[in-house]
RNA sequence: GGCGGAGUAGCUCAGUUGGUUAGAGCAGAGGAAUCAUAAUCCUUGUGUCGGGAGUUCAAAUCUCUCCUCCGCUACCA
């Protein structure tokens, strides 16, 4: 057996400076859909997920609160970890930028960099507003009568000059573009691409990479009054995961990742600064980087002022792990800004998981446990159309690796469901009930080409809603093993005479409360 | 301001390199059936494809222009 090819996908690592919301969940549901495809169809997958745990304002909320930072970020890290268990995501590590071998490691990294002359020391200087604790360019100031500046916030800034270490950016420019010329697939979606590439080609400044005003971060090698700054600390997780820098580390081959999920609004830390600090350590670069949408509710962002802030294991709690999956994956095309409402997540779940899904399994199981001694039906001769509805599904593999090598993952179930919908189109015609009676060797053939769709269709659903597709594959027989992508289609066919377990529901429907 | 994207049925969107009567899902209306989770199936849309002009035998699909909306335009991540 030739040995398997290995992907590396990993999230963005949440700054649990908050609790968890639902922007958090919809990105580890979305990677772990691609992550389980890929186990399924054949992969050495290794899936990354964490929280990076640095940084002033860490340092900051857990001085109001009177705690440690070290002691909020175990309490907060927890949460989001909490979080992807109960979402039932199968993440292989969950990274902690506090995690002891995150330092030597992120020291390495800022090592080779040194070593290739891209950092040096200088100052770093700025209109700053202790207020805010930010820095503001001087276009953003408005003058006040009396002389003095001040932020779009309306806080006094002052000027700072803090000496920091520097990368040199402004050299990586030209191979940057260069990046993303040979590889038109290292930025997604497109328009996401565009934004960066005109963002290059405008010039890039160098990088402040260390700050000194705080000390809840890693030490720069050599100079610890520095602490590394967000850059490269944070970014640098995703190596950590392998083992970087020891070679032989066990997880060291799935270096470099085939993909980064995460945000649009961290687009250009990983798709400028990530790979220029590679380049300059001498490291492969991530194959690919995806920037998905926000999740608004009612086409309102999510804020805590609105009141629309919702906890996703509330969610998941009120219509379930799977359909919470299932909706966030087939209502918003991937990449797209998408809307949830209460009324469209019960709509898909009524209609898609329950109606369509669960109901065709139901009641094709139920006429098989009923008629066929609770075992895999003995088909006859097929007809023309037994053999469209077969041909649709073994199908499906094609389509959906195709959707799901482009992250399409909407499109990935559309084509799932629409092979469904022709099931229970099929099943409709085919009047198997009447069957029954009139012709029973017809009856089992329609309910074995039935049983065939469901089990290509439980294979593949169990890369989005995977408790659910375990107990339609359950329902089938189907052997642990015989759960992958490569058995779809003729050469692994349900075998006649298997027998089958009681059917039970796989989806309920969602029920309104009383009011 | 500069760069980029979008504007297609009530809603969410598909519409490869221009080519028959512009499609899907959902919602709405009517009907059939009863195996099934009151689920399913069938039928049903007179849409100025944002406005205007142009190229072409032929444009939602190319060109120009105008209108509207959105994103990016660096150190909060």
């Amino acid at each position: 057996m030739a040995e398997r090819e290995k992907f590396y996908i990993t999230t963005a690592i949440s700054y649990p400076n908050g609790a968890p919301h639902i922007g958090h969940a919809y990105e580890v549901v979305a990677a772990d859909a691609i992550a389980r495809f890929k186990r399924i169809d054949g992969y050495d997958v290794f899936f990354m997920t964490g929280t990076d745990e640095h940084g002033l304002k860490i340092q900051q909320t857990a001085d109001k609160a009177g705690t440690t930072p070290k002691a909020l970020v175990d309490e907060m890290s927890a949460k989001f970890r909490t979080m992807a268990d109960g979402l039932n995501c199968s993440y292989d590590r969950f990274i902690r930028t506090t995690d002891a071998d995150h330092l030597p490691s992120t020291h390495e990294l800022w090592r080779r960099m040194q070593e290739k002359g891209d950092i040096y020391l200088s100052k770093y200087s700025g209109w700053y507003s202790v207020r805010d604790e930010a820095y503001y360019d001087e276009s953003e100031l408005t003058k006040q009568p009396d002389g003095s500046w001040r932020a779009p916030s309306g806080t006094p800034v002052e000027w700072i000059e803090e000496e920091s270490y520097f990368f040199r950016l402004s050299a990586y420019e030209s191979r940057l573009l260069a990046l993303y010329e040979d590889h038109p697939e290292f930025i997604a979606p497109q328009t996401r691409r565009n934004e960066v590439v005109s963002f290059v080609r405008s010039g890039l400044q160098d990088l402040s990479i260390s700050r000194t005003t705080f000390n809840w971060g890693l030490p720069v090698p050599a100079d610890p009054k520095h602490v590394m700054y967000v850059w490269i600390d944070a970014l640098n997780n995703y190596l950590t995961g392998t083992g970087f820098p020891e070679a032989d580390n066990p997880r060291a081959h799935y270096w470099p990742a085939d993909v980064h999920i995460i945000g649009k609004d961290i687009i250009r830390f990983h798709t400028v600064y990530w790979p220029a600090f590679l380049m300059s350590a001498d490291l492969p670069l991530p194959k690919r980087v995806f920037g998905h949408g926000f999740l608004l509710n009612k086409g309102e962002k999510m804020s805590k002022s609105v009141g629309n802030v919702l906890d996703p294991l509330d969610l998941a709690e009120a219509y379930g792990v799977d359909q919470l999956r299932y909706f966030f994956m087939r209502e918003v095309p991937f990449g797209q800004d998408g809307n949830y409402s209460h009324e469209a997540i019960v709509n898909r779940i009524n209609a898609d998981l329950a109606n369509d899904l669960g109901n065709l399994a139901q009641r094709s199981l139920s006429m098989i446990a009923k008629n066929c001694e609770a075992s895999v039906p003995q088909p006859a001769e097929l007809t023309q159309a037994d053999s469209d509805l077969l041909w649709l599904a073994d199908a499906l593999p094609g389509k959906v690796r195709g959707a799901m090598g482009d992250f399409a993952l909407h499109t990935a179930l559309a084509e799932i469901w629409s092979v469904v919908a022709e099931a229970n189109r099929y099943f409709a015609s085919q009047e198997p009930w009447v069957l029954r009676k009139s012709d029973p060797a017809r009856m089992a053939t329609v309910l074995y080409v039935t049983a065939e769709v469901l089990r290509a269709v439980g294979i593949l659903a169990q890369a989005f809603v995977p408790t659910a597709a375990e107990k339609l594959l359950d329902l089938l027989a189907i052997a642990p093993g015989d759960r992958v992508v490569a058995t779809i289609g003729a050469g692994g066919r349900l075998a006649p005479g298997t027998s089958l377990p009681q059917p039970q529901p796989i989806f309920p429907r969602y029920i309104e409360a009383e009011a």
